[in-house]
DNA sequence: CGCAACATACCAACTAGTTTGTATGTCAAA
DNA sequence: TTTGACATACAAACTAGTTGGTATGTTGCG
């Protein structure tokens, strides 16, 4: 093992270039679709060269599916999942709320949608591999919020008439159409109008008792 | 002006041959996205050959244009809109929740998605004339049901208290995120499962006095 | 009506460029 | 020196779109 200051001066590093490959290839992908996104246009967005992409990766499907399981996964995960534990034993609703809000609304992100459905979309009816791995990461979102609407349930702070694993993807499924919704608009007002509704139900499922709705009425 | 006996037995026969490749490059769209969907995969599929396609249609974007126009705007309008339309005087969360209920559920449908949102995901990050048509569906799609819960609310059936514009573009997203979801998973039942978490949703619209909340526990 | 003049609808083959993937060679590191 | 990590050049298949030509349908005119 080299230390970093060397790694520095290293001519090959197969890792580095790996990262690197799977960096521009989840760019490409991201803007013009998996099938779309040209080998060679991947290269281009990198100084690497085919033979290279070829030695680390069988094919570009191979790339594809590093992608979903290297870095697609990642967002759910570090977004969702992350933020869920370490609010662990306060009400999983304020904390579903606040990432809900937390998710950027900047232009870039509006328009390029949600890197989990546009892969979902494009490739799970063609390709079984691609499916499962996104299935993977859709089923292990929900359980992680149904996780926490469970823990809120105990707590006494979320209705407990409601199902978790059924609300989980009822929420899953309103966030990923109103990004789809905002994607085709080009247009983040769409996705703020969208939070603002999701913030709402979300608000609908505590435990009548425990309704501190926060009206406050910040923009939104 | 050829009597329609006669146009059966016609060799040349415009129309038709133009409806036959829009179909096709439909299907061939609806099956891989616009941009894998190959001209001659889209010929393949008919007995038309290239000359044909390119006497209607200018380019393969023009051919894209008018399954949009032509083909995908239906589906809201004849889904939605007409029954909203129909059901004129009576309860519009009655004609909503009939609506959703009567989406197919085939695997069929449930597989390939919404045709809608399978060309908006692709294509409206890429290219705006795709972009401004399905937005105009969209459009008119949420304009549809905000007008009918308009209606509801003068009627006394349905809330005051909600934005009809808001609630229409939540339904839309509801409806969509869930077929992305079905979709992924490639399974009818996460359909039927959201079918019932929409179908809750549409009830906790009616106006309180008029809950009759279709508690009938028919399987979902 | 009958026929020439024209316009539309279509066909088969081709072009120029892009696609993923491979075969072979070279160079750095252990 | 051997082996992994690349680089270069290439191939075979596929891409959208064009070409020149032909058969059919329509229409104006005698």
């Amino acid at each position: 093992m080299l230390r970093a200051r060397e790694k520095k001066l290293r001519l090959r590093d197969p890792e580095r270039t790996r990262k690197r490959l799977l960096r521009a290839a989840f760019r490409t992908v991201y803007r013009s679709g998996f099938q779309s996104a040209s080998v060679d246009a991947i290269l281009a967005a990198t100084n690497v060269t085919k033979g290279a992409l070829y030695h680390h990766f069988a094919s570009k499907e191979d790339l594809g599916y590093a992608i979903v399981d290297e870095i697609v996964a990642k967002f759910p995960h570090d977004r969702w999942l992350l933020p869920l534990e370490r609010s662990n034993d306060n009400d999983p609703i304020d904390a579903l709320i606040g990432i809900v809000k937390a998710i950027p609304a900047r232009p870039r992100d509006v328009k390029g949608g949600c890197p989990l459905v546009n892969l979902a979309q494009e490739m799970s009816p063609l390709d079984e591999q691609f499916r499962k791995r996104l299935e993977r990461i859709f089923h292990s979102w929900q359980e992680g919020i149904a996780e926490a609407l469970r823990r809120g349930q105990h707590q006494g702070t979320v209705r407990c008439d409601l199902v978790p694993e059924e609300s989980a993807s009822f929420l899953i499924a309103m966030v990923e159409g109103y990004e789809v919704l905002a994607k085709n608009a080009q247009d983040p007002k769409v996705w703020n109008v969208g939070i603002k509704s999701i913030v709402g139900w979300l608000n609908s499922l505590r435990t009548p008792g425990n309704r501190k709705r926060g009206r406050s009425h910040r923009r939104v």
